[in-house]
DNA sequence: TATTCGGCAA
DNA sequence: TTGAGTGCCGAATA
C-alpha cells in the first residue's frame, strides 16, 4: 500500500490566529464565512478601527480556500462531487436540465456541469465572480470568495447583475444566505477607488457620503491636501473609444462584449437560453452607470497609508489609471507591429484590464507558452505612456527586451535594460526600462552607476509597470518597489498563482485582484498550448535499496529513493522509447548527486548551477540543434528562467517535495510543443516515483494542482518490454550491490566533517577537492566527481572539436562545482567551530 | 578595457 | 526543513 494520499490541510493555523476570523469560521472545510458575522458595510466599518492590517488581510485569505482544496485532493477525483455534495435534497427549478449551475448553499459552492450548451458563457461569468477550485472534465467546481466577488466587482460588475445572472443560471433557486453574502461582500468593494490625475492622487468615489466618512477618519483626513478642501464633482468617464489594439477589427470592450454575443450555440437555443445569454451580455453594461464621482487629492506620500487604511475599514480601494486624460506624462511611441494578432484569451484578460476604458491594476493569469509577454507588450500599446518591466533573472531581461522589439514598432532606443552589466537609459523624454526585482530593491552598497540609473527610475512618474512571474517574489520585495517607484497602475504577470506558503494572499492587495485566469484544457483543446498526456511511473524499491530504506533518517532517505536502481531503469527507458520516437527530452532531478549519476551512466548532457555560463548556451544550443543530442539532464536550475529549447517529452526523477508550483512549471516547459502524434498528444510528461516511499506522498501532492487544471495522471506499474531493452543498467545483483555501496558512501561522505587538509589540498587546486584523503571519499571522488569535469564534453567531441580543447584545458583546473562545494564544506566546518 | 571570480544576502 | 541557485558588487585578471 502507498501511503496515505492525503494532504494535510495545512496553513489554516495562521487564519485562525485572527479572532475575528476564527470566530467565524466553523469549521476548516467551510469557505470564507458564508455564514459569517463579518460585516464590510459602511456602517459598521468604524467597529473595525481597531484591527491591525494582518486582520484586515485575514478577512480575505486565500488559505481557506487553499485548504479546502487540499482537503479535496486528498480524496479521489470524484467521490467529493457527491459524498457531501449531494444535492437531491435541493428543490429543482422545473427547466433544470436547461440550466448548467450547481449551487451549495452550505460552502457557496458552485458546480458547473462543462456539458451543458451554456457552460462556456457559464464559464465566463464564474470565473469572474468566484475562484476555480478545479476544472476536470466534466464537473467544473467553484467557490464564492469575498476575494473573487471584490475582483468582480472591480471588473464592474454590480451585486444585482451577478444575482440575476447566478439565479438564471442555476439550477435550484439561490439560497438565501448566497445572496446575502453576494450582496454584503460587494457592497463596499469597489466603492473607493484611487485615481492619479495629472501626477496627483485623488481618492474617488460615486457615493459622496463615503467620502466625507474617510476624511473625517483620524488617519485619512490629514493625508489630504491641504488647500483643496471639499470634494471635487465631474462626470464619469466613458469607455467609448479606447482601442486595445492586437484586436481583430481593433475592438474595444464595447466590442469585445458584442462578440461574446455572437459566440453564441448556433442551434439549440431556446427563448430561455436567449434569456440567458442577454443577461449574461449585458453584464458588463450598467457599470459606469453613475452619473458623477467625486473625489478628494491626497498627499503622493500618503499613498500607500490610505491603502492600508482603507483595507483595515473594510473598503480596498481600487487602483486605476486615466491614461487617457494624462497629458502631464508624455506618450510614448508605441504600437503593435501589424503582424501581431492577440489571441481571444488575451483579448479577454485585456479587456478586464482596461474595462471601463482606464488602466485597472491586478494579475493576469496564464499557462506558460500563452503569451503572458505579448499581454504584456500590448497593455503597454494601450497605455502608451513609460513603462517599466520587472523580472527575475537577468535572462528573462533581455527576453523581454527582444520581446518587445519582435512585437511592436518601438523605437530600440527607447526601450532600455537595467541589470548590473548593462546600465542603459532612454534618451528621449519617455521609454521602457526593463530590469530585475533584486535590482531595483537593493539595500546594500550600490554602484555608482546604479545609484544614478535608481535616482532616474524614482523621480520619473510611470505609466505601467509590468511585474512578471508575480508569484516567486515575496510580498516585501513588492512593497519595497512599489513604495519606491512611483507607477500609475501595475500588471502583474503569472502561470500559476499559487504558493506552498501563505504569501500569495498579499498579492492581492500589493497589485490588485487576480483579473484573469485562463482554463489550461480549453487553451489546449483550441490548440494555444500542447496537449500533455501525464503519467506516474511507480517503480518498486529493491530489497536491498528499501532494507536500507526503512533504517536511515529522512536525508538519506531520498537519495536512496531517488538512486532506486528500478527507477533508473524506468528512466532508461523511457528516454530510449522517446529517442527512437524523435522527442526532445529533459529529465529533471533537484538533487545534483542524482543528476550527475544518471547523466554520467546514460552518457547525457547535463546542466547543474555550476555549469559555466557558457557550456550552459552550448549544450542548451547542442539540445535544440544537433539531432544526436536529444537528452539533457537539468537540475533545479531549469525551473527557472533558464531559456530552455522547446521538449516533446518530460521526466522528473527527483522533485521539490510537494511543490504543486514547481510541478506545473515543469510541465510548461513542453506546453509550448505542437507537434502532434497519433493519440493525439503534443507532450508527455513522466513523474518517476519509488514505490512505497516518501514520493509517493510528494507525488499526489505535487500534482493537485494539474488535477484540477484538468490533466489525468496515468498510473503506470510496469513499462512493457523493459526486461529486454539491451543495455539496460543495473539489471544485474552485483551492479545493484555497488550502486547501493556508491550511495551509502556518497550519503557518509555528504554529511561528514571536513578535515582541514581538504583545503589545503584543494587550494592548490590539483583536480577537484580532496582527491586523496579519506578512503571511501577517495575512492568516490576518483570514481565520479573528477569524470564530473569531463562528462560534459563528451557527447560534443565530434561536434565542436576546439571548444572541446577549451573544456580540456580547463579540465584539470578549479571547476565551479568544487569551488563551491568546498566553499559549502567550509561554511560548514566554520558552522561547527 | 572588458570579462571573470569571490563574497554576500535573502 | 534544507539546499541549490540566484543576482549584485567590487576586485582581479589578461
Amino acid at each position: 500500500m502507498p501511503p496515505k494520499r492525503k494532504a494535510p490541510s495545512s496553513g489554516y493555523g495562521s487564519v485562525k490566529a485572527s479572532k475575528d476570523s476564527a470566530a467565524s469560521t466553523p469549521g476548516p472545510a467551510t469557505p470564507q464565512s458564508i455564514d459569517s458575522d463579518d460585516d464590510f458595510s459602511g456602517e459598521e466599518a468604524s467597529e473595525h478601527e481597531a484591527e491591525n492590517i494582518e486582520n484586515a488581510v485575514n478577512k480575505f485569505s486565500i488559505e481557506k480556500y487553499q485548504a479546502r482544496r487540499a482537503g479535496i485532493s486528498g480524496r479521489d477525483s470524484a467521490s467529493h462531487h457527491f459524498g457531501n455534495n449531494d444535492f437531491s435534497y435541493l428543490a429543482l427549478k422545473p427547466d433544470h436540465d436547461n440550466r448548467p449551475l450547481w449551487i451549495d448553499p452550505q460552502k457557496g459552492r458552485i458546480i458547473l456541469e462543462s456539458f451543458s450548451p451554456l457552460a462556456g458563457h457559464a464559464q465566463d461569468f464564474l470565473t469572474t465572480v468566484a475562484e476555480p477550485l478545479s476544472r476536470p472534465t466534466f464537473l467544473h467546481e467553484y467557490s464564492l470568495t469575498p476575494h473573487s466577488l471584490y475582483a468582480a466587482v472591480s471588473v464592474g460588475l454590480d451585486p444585482k447583475d451577478i444575482i440575476n445572472v447566478l439565479d438564471r443560471l442555476s439550477k435550484i433557486p439561490i439560497p438565501d444566505n448566497i445572496r446575502e453574502f453576494i450582496t454584503k461582500c460587494t457592497q463596499s468593494y469597489g466603492k473607493v477607488k484611487l485615481v492619479l490625475k495629472n501626477t496627483k492622487h485623488f481618492v474617488e468615489s460615486s457615493d459622496p457620503e463615503m467620502l466625507q466618512r474617510l476624511l473625517k477618519d483620524e488617519v485619512i483626513g490629514p493625508l489630504r491636501i491641504q488647500g483643496t478642501e471639499g470634494i471635487t464633482t465631474e462626470s464619469a468617464p466613458k469607455m467609448g473609444g479606447l482601442v486595445i489594439p492586437g484586436t481583430k477589427n481593433a475592438a474595444g470592450v464595447q466590442q469585445a462584449t458584442d462578440q461574446r454575443a455572437g459566440d453564441r450555440p448556433q442551434d439549440g437555443e431556446n427563448a430561455h437560453q436567449e434569456d440567458i445569454l442577454r443577461t449574461l451580455t449585458e453584464e458588463d453594461d450598467d457599470d459606469d452607470d453613475a452619473d458623477a464621482v467625486h473625489a478628494f487629492e491626497i498627499a503622493d506620500t500618503g499613498v500607500e497609508s490610505v491603502q492600508k487604511r482603507c483595507l483595515e475599514l473594510g473598503l480596498p480601494v481600487l487602483e486605476e489609471y486615466d491614461f487617457r486624460n494624462d497629458t502631464a506624462n508624455a506618450n510614448l511611441e508605441i504600437d503593435l507591429k501589424p503582424a501581431a494578432q492577440i489571441r481571444s484569451y488575451q483579448e479577454k484578460s485585456l479587456s478586464k484590464m482596461f474595462g471601463n476604458g482606464r488602466a485597472k491594476s491586478g494579475i493576469i493569469v496564464l499557462p506558460c507558452g500563452a503569451g503572458k509577454t505579448l499581454v504584456g507588450i500590448t497593455a503597454a500599446c494601450t497605455i502608451k505612456k513609460g513603462v517599466i518591466v520587472l523580472c527575475t533573472s537577468s535572462m528573462s531581461v533581455v527576453q523581454w527586451r527582444q520581446e518587445f522589439l519582435k512585437w511592436s514598432n518601438i523605437d530600440p532606443a527607447d526601450i532600455a535594460v537595467f541589470t548590473s552589466d548593462h546600465k542603459e537609459k532612454f534618451t528621449r523624454n519617455t521609454g521602457i526600462i526593463v530590469s530585475t526585482y533584486s535590482m531595483v530593491t537593493q539595500t546594500r552598497s550600490r554602484s555608482y552607476d546604479a545609484g544614478k540609473m535608481m535616482e532616474f527610475l524614482q523621480n520619473r512618474e510611470w505609466g505601467l509597470m509590468i511585474l512578471d512571474e508575480v508569484h516567486v517574489v515575496p510580498a516585501n520585495i513588492f512593497r519595497k518597489v512599489t513604495s519606491s517607484i512611483k507607477t500609475h497602475s501595475k500588471l502583474g504577470l503569472t502561470a500559476t498563482l499559487l504558493r506552498e506558503d501563505d504569501k500569495i494572499r498579499d498579492l492581492n492587495f500589493l497589485i490588485g485582484p487576480k483579473l484573469y485566469e485562463a482554463n489550461w484544457m480549453e487553451l489546449a483543446e483550441q490548440g494555444h498550448i500542447a496537449k500533455v498526456q501525464c503519467a506516474e511511473v511507480w517503480c518498486p524499491m529493491t530489497t536491498e535499496f528499501y532494507s536500507e530504506y526503512l533504517r536511515e533518517s529522512s536525508r538519506k532517505r531520498a537519495l536512496l529513493y531517488i538512486m532506486n536502481p528500478r527507477k533508473f531503469q524506468a528512466c532508461q527507458f523511457l528516454i530510449d522509447y522517446h529517442e527512437k520516437r524523435g522527442d526532445k527530452i529533459i529529465v529533471f532531478s533537484d538533487n545534483v548527486y542524482a543528476l550527475h549519476a544518471y547523466a554520467q551512466k546514460l552518457n547525457k548532457a547535463f546542466i547543474f548551477g555550476g555549469t559555466a555560463q557558457q557550456e550552459r548556451l552550448r549544450i542548451l544550443e547542442n539540445f535544440q540543434h544537433n539531432e544526436n543530442i536529444n537528452t539533457l539532464f537539468l537540475s533545479k536550475i531549469g525551473d527557472t528562467s533558464l531559456d530552455l529549447p522547446e521538449a516533446t517529452c518530460l521526466i522528473q526523477i527527483s522533485s521539490h517535495y510537494g511543490s504543486r508550483r514547481q510541478e506545473a512549471q515543469r510541465l510548461g516547459r513542453i506546453l509550448r510543443a505542437k507537434r502532434r502524434n497519433d493519440e493525439g498528444f503534443n507532450a508527455f510528461f513522466y513523474s518517476l516515483v519509488s514505490k512505497d516511499t516518501q514520493e509517493m506522498y510528494y507525488s499526489s501532492k505535487r500534482q493537485a494542482f494539474l488535477v484540477d487544471q484538468g490533466y489525468a495522471f496515468k498510473v503506470i506499474t510496469h513499462l512493457q518490454g523493459i526486461e529486454n531493452l539491451p543495455g539496460l543498467a543495473f539489471s544485474t545483483p552485483a551492479e545493484r550491490r555497488e550502486l547501493l555501496q556508491n550511495v551509502m558512501i556518497q550519503n557518509e561522505d555528504w554529511d561528514e566533517k571536513i578535515s582541514d587538509d581538504l583545503f589545503h589540498r584543494n587550494d592548490k587546486g590539483g583536480g577537484g577537492f580532496g582527491p586523496a584523503k579519506k578512503k571511501p571519499a577517495a575512492r568516490r571522488t576518483a570514481g565520479s566527481l573528477s569524470e564530473l569535469a569531463g562528462g560534459q564534453d563528451m557527447a560534443y567531441i565530434e561536434q565542436n572539436k576546439s571548444k572541446n580543447k577549451e573544456l580540456k584545458k580547463k579540465k584539470g583546473e578549479s571547476n565551479p562545482f568544487f569551488k563551491k562545494l568546498a566553499r559549502d564544506q567550509q561554511k560548514r566546518k566554520q558552522a561547527l567551530e
